[in-house]
DNA sequence: AAAAAAT
């Protein structure tokens, strides 16, 4: 096959890239090159409330945060003040002082102190003002094309500075080294404040999470003091729940979340199945503002009524449409409809995927009430820096076909380190089988799928992770969401049904601006995927080779379930505005905004998201 | 038909 070569030009490629040294990583906590040994003894003045409040005096510095705070002009605006007293019932008769051990969701146990999730205690970052001098004019870059839908959008804004977020969260937005907004980012977060509802698409690897995490922590922090619930019981009540479908993604939400919250007084809690309860409930008992959960384990929580959701004022659900599809709807209705979570329109809603069907839209706006639409990027954008590669294999040659790949990328493999890559197979047995057999070929594998314990699931992340076992073979469990730095390429050994799933998988790698590579194994029993992967090729820029074209002609129909009648990739058009002209491909970005009257794909980035800026990018 | 998500 003539095609060896090149793909191992481009693995190689890949691999140079991604493991270059230096490249950064926020998502283990290291910040920086040699950071200093984490202690965790200094505890700030005005970190953690202390029990019965009201009339506690607050430090001088950290007084409650009234509305008109706010002087508009950098230095002590925002001081982090702590608006504790809420959420709390069972505060009092919980942590304090017992001294249990074990993990504490970045709480020190017992002394109530919060962990830095940073690892470091070096307060010398530079302002954001000397940072912005120094960086590329990302101005002067190519348009990202951006389409809004809604009334009265808010315009986008160009910097972190320029949105009043806070002082202690600007504090880690620095510490993570965020230099600019994403173009999601830009325009996500100032919808958010403003109060709206919003359904946002935006590429894989754009920061997303930080998009509703930022406004989120940033309205708590601001807001009104809240009445404390009834007490009794040993209910919580948080103000914010993020919704995940998977536990690691749930995982992940939660360490970023840590990070934009360190420092602020918010405190975060994470609860998912498979992991024992009885730390989770302590966790909420000793405060919780924002919940971070997967659907089952909340389920549990709310049925016991250990969690209410009456006080909740923002709801996100990160991967909005895997949320909705048939197997979650009905956990989330209950969730959202038919538990004690306020209405649309008394809470704020956000929902964010890469990909939106309309169908789930339809499904989504009932959650909604007068949300604006948000979709960033080009066509195809997110697999721009992905090079996408099709071969045809049949079933019984792809081990050997694996084997290929993964020989030519271990002769070009930088420096004895592996690059990392990620297979897709379709089933829970085939993963195992996989595993297996690479293992027994020389290839230290491991595996994640939902068959596995949770304490397997997470080992064999770490194990994939830090490079100690460089291929990972998953089922859909890992296609969504997870942020795995020096991922080099993307196997579909097994190709999805559903494209929106193709599409989340090979966001796995080429995230943050790095490149990356895709290969997928296609057949005949892929025929129905033919014409929606030749679409979303084309639209990608990718080579689309002449028998995939032809495979696509002769299957007019397919590509998934959730297949939408042309174009539309990255979630398609507002489906709000469905009905009205505009098919096909080529005119997704067509139509700009439909009112509010601000321009909308004004605002150029590109050029990549600058050295350092990573994690938790979906 | 498969995967995920509570015990």
């Amino acid at each position: 096959m003539s095609t060896r070569t090149s793909w191992a030009d481009l693995a190689a490629n890949s691999v140079a890239e991604n493991a270059a040294p230096g490249s950064s990583s926020a998502s283990n906590g290291g910040i920086g090159p040699t950071t200093a040994p984490s202690r965790s003894t200094y505890v700030p003045p005005h970190l953690r409330n202390r029990p019965p409040v009201a009339d506690t005096p607050a430090p001088a510095n950290s007084g409650p945060v009234s509305s008109n705070d706010r002087s508009g002009h950098g230095g002590s605006r925002w001081s982090g003040a702590p608006r504790n007293d809420y959420g709390r019932s069972g505060y009092s008769g919980g942590g304090r002082g017992g001294g249990w051990g074990g993990r504490s969701g970045g709480w020190d146990r017992g002394r109530d102190r919060e962990v830095n999730p940073f690892g470091d205690d070096d307060d010398t970052e530079q302002p954001f003002s000397e940072q912005e001098n120094t960086g590329i004019n990302f101005d002067a870059y190519e348009d990202i094309p951006v389409e809004t839908s809604g009334e009265n959008v808010p315009p986008a804004v160009n910097t972190f500075a320029e949105i009043d977020l806070g002082e202690a969260l600007n504090q880690n937005i620095r510490r993570c080294k965020y230099v600019r907004p994403t173009p999601v980012q830009r325009h996500a977060i100032p919808i958010s404040l403003g109060g709206r509802d919003l359904m946002a698409c935006a590429q894989t690897g754009s920061g997303k999470t930080a998009a509703f995490c930022f406004p989120i922590i940033s309205g708590i922090m601001r807001g009104q003091s809240v009445q404390r619930p009834p007490r009794g019981a040993r209910t919580v009540y948080p103000l914010a729940l993020i919704l995940s479908p998977t536990r690691e993604l749930s995982m992940q939400i939660h360490e970023e979340a840590r990070k934009f919250s360190y420092q602020t007084g918010v405190r975060v809690v994470v609860a998912y199945g498979g992991a024992p309860i009885n730390q989770q409930l302590r966790d909420l008992e000793r405060g919780v503002d924002i919940l971070v959960a997967t659907p089952g384990r909340l389920v549990d929580l709310l049925e016991r009524a250990r969690v209410s959701l009456q006080m909740i004022r923002y709801l996100a659900l990160d991967e909005a449409d895997r949320m909705l599809d048939m197997g979650f709807e009905p956990q989330i209705r209950k969730i959202v409809e038919q538990m004690d979570m306020p209405p649309p329109g008394a809470r704020q809603t956000m929902l964010f995927s890469a990909t939106f069907p309309k169908e789930i839209q339809r499904l989504a706006s009932d959650f909604l009430a007068n949300y604006i639409f948000l979709a960033v990027g080009r066509v195809g954008s997110s697999t721009d820096l992905i090079v996408q590669r099709v071969e045809f294999v049949h079933e019984s040659d792809k081990r050997s076909h694996l084997m290929d790949l993964l020989h030519a990328q271990r002769a070009n493999g930088s420096q004895g380190k592996q690059a990392l890559t990620l297979v897709f197979v379709e089933t829970k047995k085939g993963a195992d089988s996989l595993e297996h057999w690479l293992c027994l070929n020389g290839f230290p594998a491991t595996t994640i799928h939902g068959d596995r314990s949770q304490q397997e699931r997470e080992h064999a992340l770490r194990s994939f992770k830090s490079g100690n076992t460089p291929i990972l073979v998953a089922t859909d469990v890992a296609a969504r969401g997870l942020d795995i730095p020096h991922v080099a390429h993307v196997v579909n050994f097994d190709l999805p049904n559903d494209i929106d799933d193709y599409v989340h998988r090979i966001g796995r790698t080429g995230r943050a601006g790095k490149s990356g590579l895709a290969t997928a194994f296609f057949n005949e029993n892929n025929s129905s995927m033919a014409r929606a992967l030749a679409e979303l090729m084309q639209e990608s820029n990718q080579e689309v080779p002449a028998w995939l074209s032809r495979y696509a002609a002769r299957s007019s129909f397919g590509g998934g379930r959730n297949r939408r009648s042309g174009g539309g990739r990255f979630g398609g058009r507002d489906f709000r505005r469905e009905g009205s002209f505009n098919r096909g491909g080529s005119d997704y970005y067509s139509a700009g905004n439909s009112s509010g009257g601000y321009g909308t794909s004004s605002g150029g980035y590109g050029g990549g998201y600058g050295p350092g800026v990573t994690s938790a990018w979906d």
